[in-house]
DNA sequence: CGAACAATTGATCCTCATCAAACCTTGTGG
DNA sequence: CCACAAGGTTTGATGAGGATCAATTGTTCG
């Protein structure tokens, strides 16, 4: 499988790139292929390269030391991951990224990123935009992990899956689709997959969403964004 | 009150940085004096400045649309906040700037730090490494509120604030001393104050720390951790 | 068709927030 | 120097929100 470097630009940090430093990205780089379940990396492995996402879709899990689980973020096609390395060349990951479908991954020498920092200024500040949209994003969910309750977390956190690694049911519907399981989305949103079950049930019943196996339909958004914000009774 | 330049090396960001530019920093820079309670910057304000903190201490806090408070990081001396309006000079600060005693910072303009990154390589480092630093640590306490229980969460909030901002008793002792109040602490661990007065208390007669009004004295950090870890019974 | 696994549903229990009231500490003014 | 006010802290009683457990019901796939 050969990769067209013109499509690296549809990755964030890349927009600004030359022609020949994406050229050289796509040939210095190694497209990884993973099946579903599959690992790109484990938590605590030497941070040796940064990921761009070409197809499929992953996830970037979290454990503890008694083995529980948090799903910290989602990947799309064109977004990186495993960015850290780039900056501390002998951390390791502090997470694990795992392939939720088959899917490919660009894999970047974390040393030939950091060799590039220097001269090209685009890629420091594109760096720097796509970690401090993380840092705000994980402020955000930590704040709401501190002081909302489940129901309106679970729902906040459907609507962000969906924004992130959600598809359209048709081009023509604005039905959105996320094709997760009710532990996935536990694991997201900080809860049981018991207290998610009802959540989605009851939604269910009041024709906000179509729950399916492993699977979510968002039919009304706009009624999911009032619960998340509270209005409630 | 003058800013000696050199004194500026301390702040991890500039470490590599050239003397001329620490001049200009010093000199470009303006410095605020803050009462305790009074504050920098509000969530919503335009990110207008990037802050080093000179003398004193401060947190940052995030309030929820209802009003609850989490705090998310505090400020020691020579560390810096606010840097995200270098990245997106049209953003606004997601977090509001506190003085929690008596406190001076330099205020750099973001406009002044974004015209230097392209050619200070130096810059651009060291402004990653301190996010990919918050990053890692809010990925944790993330993980935290979401997998553990508030006693041990307690725990870890009152040893990671006392590394961040906590003074020895006395030069001879290892005791470390917290100036702050059970509220703060709850607000930082994600708890009631309540909680956190109790756990306080039982540690107390177990004589792992030292508790009083708007301050926390450890006796046995490694107790602590333990405790932090769930060694529990 | 049956095995494996995801999801549901109900019953139970435990952690922790909430509320109320008392207590302690610090600072202020007479 | 004492009295009082203000605000931080403690403590107990209560209750609710969710986790946990167990059993059942789908769903998918070989």
């Amino acid at each position: 499988m050969k990769l067209n470097p013109a499509d690296l630009r549809r990755v964030s940090v890349f927009n600004d790139a030359t022609d020949d430093d994406l050229e050289l990205f796509a040939e210095k780089g190694t497209l990884r292929t993973m099946e579903e379940g599959e690992f790109f990396f484990f938590q605590g492995d030497p941070t040796s390269h940064m990921y761009v996402l070409v197809s499929g879709r992953a996830k970037l899990v979290q454990s503890s030391p008694t083995g529980q689980q948090v799903i910290l973020r989602t990947i799309n096609e064109w977004q990186t991951f495993g960015a850290l390395g780039v900056v501390r060349p002998n951390a390791t990951y502090p997470v694990t990224a795992q392939a939720l479908i088959a899917s490919a991954a660009l894999a970047i020498e974390s040393e030939l990123m950091k060799a590039m920092l220097p001269t090209r200024p685009y890629l420091n500040l594109g760096l720097m935009q796509i970690m401090t949209n993380h840092i705000t994003e994980m402020q955000e969910r930590f704040r709401e992990m501190a002081t909302e309750r489940v129901e309106r977390r679970i729902a906040r956190t459907v609507l962000r899956l969906a924004s992130q690694i959600g598809k359209r049911v048709a081009e023509d519907k604005p039905f959105v689709e996320l094709p997760l399981s009710r532990q996935e989305i536990a694991e997201a949103a900080g809860a049981s997959i018991f207290t998610v079950s009802r959540a989605l049930a009851e939604w269910e019943r009041q024709g906000v969403i179509e729950a399916g196996r492993e699977r979510v339909v968002i039919k009304n958004p706009h009624k999911l964004l009032q619960i998340s914000e509270g209005a409630e009774e």
